[in-house]
RNA sequence: AGAGAGUUGGGUGAGUGGCUUAAACCAGCAGUUUGCUAAACUGUCGUACGUGUUAAAGCGUACCGGGGGUUCGAAUCCCCCACUCUCUGCCA
């Protein structure tokens, strides 16, 4: 969440940047936060020199029972009784200054970056490059969905058997390929100088609120009730929350780690037109990672993670595009995100296969990750994090785009990860 | 899952109601000294919010796993929860 001396220094910028998102009433929501803040701090200083008293007294009572003047003792007890109700009634109104100020930061989404541009939806995404030539396929293309049929390589109806819709099985080289690809993209990140981690699939809900997925989107998230625990809709929750109340020495920064999870979603209200196949599952892999940066350096650090995402693209011979998202399209807790899509030759659309976004200090002030800089004082870090790359679509897009009259050419890249070329 | 024992600063660890404003040691940092990759000595060494200030120092409050309670006063007593260890049970 943002932070009110943010708010209170930067006025103007922050305002500016909730309008580009279209977040609606911005400067009257802005004027609360510093409202409540300003009742939260005189609140504070009236407790504060009450809670003073109050222990200047207590201890002068531990004196004269030492001294066994008891008497006096019991004396001065009675002035207590006044003073606590006080403060326990300033206490009362603290925190609930302090929960609404929670709250309502809570609705804030981050602030976009100067580079996002104005926009309401996906059609005002502004395409920052292209990439690679779109194949040419004979008349008798296939989309991915009638392709796997026929080589038998991934199973929707078995899947709803043991599961439900968009739970679906991978079998013989399809289950290969989907091994093939995990493996390649981390050995991809360890060249790339990233440090593997498996963290668990289900987590806690600090987990869920320190990088934003709580509250308000829960109803994404399958939730193992009986436990209070949430499967994880990406491998961004639980390796970003490793540094969750954590203070880093800056020499330790940047981190850089990958991780492969499966996802889990429950894609509530989001199935419609477009969603056949590949295209959107409620159980997906997806190998991610993860920067936590100095502030100076995070800008860099994206255009590195986009540079990196687009280079395993460019192995895996497909046509990309990549997108800076704007304003309207942004995700709450982003401060700037590139997209990249793949074409999907037979479907004949481009499909998102990673997202890739600095959340600058928005994730890093609910996670309290923090390090030590030079003036050895604590400041926030930056957090950013990407797909590198989400399984399915990549899937689609390799079984489309590579069809030929003998079968489906896999890419060079994964052949000796995979040991067949053609499916 | 059951029974018992625990959880204190970066680490080890003392602390059974007011001499704790959390000891001591180790590590870290700064310095002094000795002719050398070392030792000794001295000092310093948590976090957050607030106050103060050009900035700081300083000052106030809170924090001893988390939450609540008793009390003038709680690391210490009581209740709930989480986690760790040991034993028993179950198990890949």
């Amino acid at each position: 969440m943002l932070l009110v001396n943010t708010i209170r220094d930067n006025f103007e910028a922050v305002l500016h940047g909730l309008q580009k998102r279209n977040f609606a009433n911005a400067e009257t929501v802005l004027l609360q936060v510093l409202e409540i803040d300003k009742n939260r701090k005189e609140t504070q200083v009236q407790r504060d020199n009450l809670q003073a008293d109050s222990n200047t007294i207590s201890r002068q009572i531990g004196a004269l029972m030492k001294e066994g003047k008891k008497e006096e003792a019991e004396k001065i007890k009675s002035k207590t009784s006044e003073i606590k109700e006080q403060i326990k009634t300033l206490e009362t109104t603290y925190s609930n200054f302090e929960e609404e100020l929670k709250q309502l930061l809570f609705t804030i989404p981050n602030v976009p970056h100067v580079s996002v541009p104005k926009g309401k939806s996906a059609e005002d995404n502004e395409i920052v490059l292209e990439h690679g030539k779109i194949p040419v396929l004979p008349e008798n293309k296939l989309p991915h969905w009638e392709l796997i049929k026929k080589h038998d390589i991934i199973d929707f109806d078995l899947g709803v058997k043991i599961a439900g819709a968009g739970f679906p099985v991978y079998k013989g080289k399809g289950a290969r390929l989907q091994r093939a690809l995990i493996n390649f993209f981390l050995d991809e990140a360890l060249k790339a100088g990233y440090i593997e981690v498996q963290p668990p699939i289900l987590v806690n809900e600090d987990s869920g609120y320190g990088t934003g997925q709580l509250p308000d989107k829960e109803g994404q998230m399958y939730e193992a009730t009986v436990d209070k625990l949430f499967l994880i809709p990406t491998a961004e929750v639980p390796i970003t929350n490793m540094y969750r109340d954590v203070i880093l020495e800056e020499q330790d920064l940047p981190i850089k780690n990958v991780g492969y999870t499966p996802c889990f979603r429950r894609e509530a209200g989001s199935w419609g037109a477009h969603v056949r196949g590949l295209n959107r599952l409620h159980q997906f892999d997806k190998v991610e990672i993860v920067h936590i940066s100095h502030p100076d350096q995070s800008y860099t650090a994206l255009e590195d993670m986009s540079k990196y995402v687009q280079n395993l693209l460019q192995k895996l011979e497909l046509p990309y595009r990549v997108l800076r998202l704007c304003g309207g399209d942004m995700g709450f807790t982003s401060a700037l995100t590139y997209d990249m899509e793949v074409y999907s030759a037979a479907q004949e659309r481009w499909l998102e296969v990673s997202s890739v976004s600095n959340f600058e200090t928005y994730q890093a002030n609910r996670l309290k990750l923090r390090f030590r800089g030079e003036d050895k004082k604590t400041q926030l870090a930056h957090t950013l994090n990407g797909s590198a790359l989400a399984l399915p679509r990549i899937v689609a897009s390799i079984l489309e785009n590579n069809q030929t009259e003998n079968g489906i050419k896999m890419p060079n890249v994964l052949v000796p990860y995979l040991g067949f070329d053609f499916i």
